[in-house]
DNA sequence: TCTGGGGTCCTAGGACCC
DNA sequence: TCTGGGGTCCTAGGACCC
């Protein structure tokens, strides 16, 4: 049996921790740069806000009922999410951090007589422990759990936590969840099943397996078998280095010079190089993309890329941030109006198995005593305390972050303080 | 009349997730 | 005025090889 235990309205729920006046009020957060909804509270949920709603579409909504509106505060988030695995890490040694806000556990070995009660002891932990609350769903399969876990929130006598185990459980569950509800069904595909007469989890469950396979290929295959209690989705503890790294944003103003989107760039690229040196892999591909802004289509619009091979793999920011930037200027075009840019990096392998060639013509040694030491600075004093010059200082293109809640629990100056 | 066949590697594009 | 960011996996098709 697997657990998924998933926070409710995660971001709204670390904001509210912090700051109980919000308790009981509608609350969104916004994405990067403001600019669309990413959490609402339930009380912002009632009021018909949805995910991924442009804000400035809901202005007045917003205004009208005092909606309290927050810019996203990724310290703070990560710093709660971890606490909330710490919390969970207690139940099980086997779990599998899924998302910021989502874990499965699994019990395996484990031997529960009460699953709803042991369902219950997590969420009350966690809620003890973090100010979090939680829901639980509790199944024989990843998807079953996911899906557990939707009617916990969905069906308030259940007190947060949903257990689908025999049979006619997985039925009931089935039939009452729409097939655009089920994990690994998205719009595209929910769409195209729908023209096919499929409608409910159960119907897609009974869709013959060729058919299944033909169409929504070997991963549609494996969600149709779990939802009928066989786990086919490996169930994954071990945390396995990223395969590719992105940096990339929207600028909080249009950029229409090169200068400015140079410095983006660059410090895109540091900040890919610095990931990549987290987790001791170098990259052997650099990406860099810049576009306008798709949505004013009165706009003239530009959009490009340019994939970029290193003779040797590499983290150095220097050497990251010297090729994007020779990238950018091989396809920045004057006359556009940019809204975005990024640096994705691929092709990583161990910084320990890096292959050199005969004609390196860079002093990796001396790199690598740099960056240690740029690294070292930077841990210990705050993000970029140190930064390569041509990342700039000026910044004329940062994102917009006006409504930023205070880090609560990363900051020492910015603490909550409480008066008694 | 008949035009080789099978394997591997790489990439672009499309689907999905939070 | 204002529309996010960071990932994963699979498949099809082309290049290349013997």
């Amino acid at each position: 049996m697997y657990a998924l235990v998933d926070c409710n309205n995660f971001y709204a729920s670390c904001e509210r921790i912090f700051n109980p006046g919000l308790i009981g009020k509608p609350i969104c957060i916004l994405s990067n740069n403001d600019g669309v909804i990413i959490s609402r509270s339930d009380e912002a949920k009632d009021l018909g806000i949805t995910m991924g709603q442009p804000a400035f579409f809901i202005k007045e909504l917003i205004a009208d009922n005092n909606v309290y509106v927050f810019s996203s505060n990724y310290a703070l988030y990560g710093d709660m999410s971890q606490r909330v695995m710490d919390t969970l890490v207690q139940f099980t040694p086997t779990i599998e951090i899924y998302s910021i806000d989502e874990a499965f556990l699994s019990f395996k070995g484990l031997e529960y007589y009460d699953l709803q009660a042991h369902g219950q002891t997590i969420r009350e932990t966690v809620k003890r422990n973090t100010g979090i609350p939680v829901c639980v769903g509790i199944a024989p399969t990843k998807t079953l759990a996911k899906i557990a876990n939707r009617l916990a929130k969905k069906r308030m006598e259940n007190k947060g936590v949903f257990v689908i185990s025999t049979a006619s459980e997985i039925e009931d569950a089935l039939t009452s969840t729409n097939i655009s509800d089920v994990w690994g069904i998205g719009s595209q595909y929910a769409e195209f099943l729908n023209r096919h007469g499929i409608n409910t989890a159960l119907d897609y469950a009974k869709a013959p397996e060729a058919w299944v396979k033909k169409y929504l290929s070997v991963v549609g295959l494996r969600t149709r078998n779990e939802l009928s209690g066989i786990p086919c989705i490996a169930f994954e503890d071990q945390v396995e280095d990223k395969k590719n790294i992105a940096t990339t944003r929207s600028f909080g103003d249009i950029q229409t010079e090169i200068g400015p989107i140079s410095e983006a760039v660059a410090t895109f690229a540091g900040a890919c190089a610095e990931k990549l040196r987290k987790q001791h892999t170098c990259a052997s591909t650099l990406t860099v993309f810049i576009h306008t802004n798709q949505f004013r289509t009165q706009d003239k619009q530009y959009a490009r890329n340019r994939v970029m091979q290193f003779p040797v793999a590499t983290n150095s920011s220097l050497e990251l941030i010297k090729y994007a930037q020779i990238g950018l200027k091989s396809i920045f075009k004057k006359g556009y109006k940019y809204k975005k840019a990024g640096v994705i990096v691929s092709g990583l392998v161990p910084d320990s198995q890096v292959s050199g060639t005969l004609f390196d013509e860079v002093n990796r040694s001396a790199h690598k005593r740099l960056m240690t030491a740029l690294d070292e600075i930077n841990t210990t004093f705050g993000r970029e305390k140190v930064r390569v010059a041509s990342q700039g200082f000026d910044r004329s293109w940062k994102l917009r972050q006006e409504r930023l809640s205070p880090n609560y629990t990363t900051k020492w100056n910015e603490i909550l303080t409480i008066n008694v």
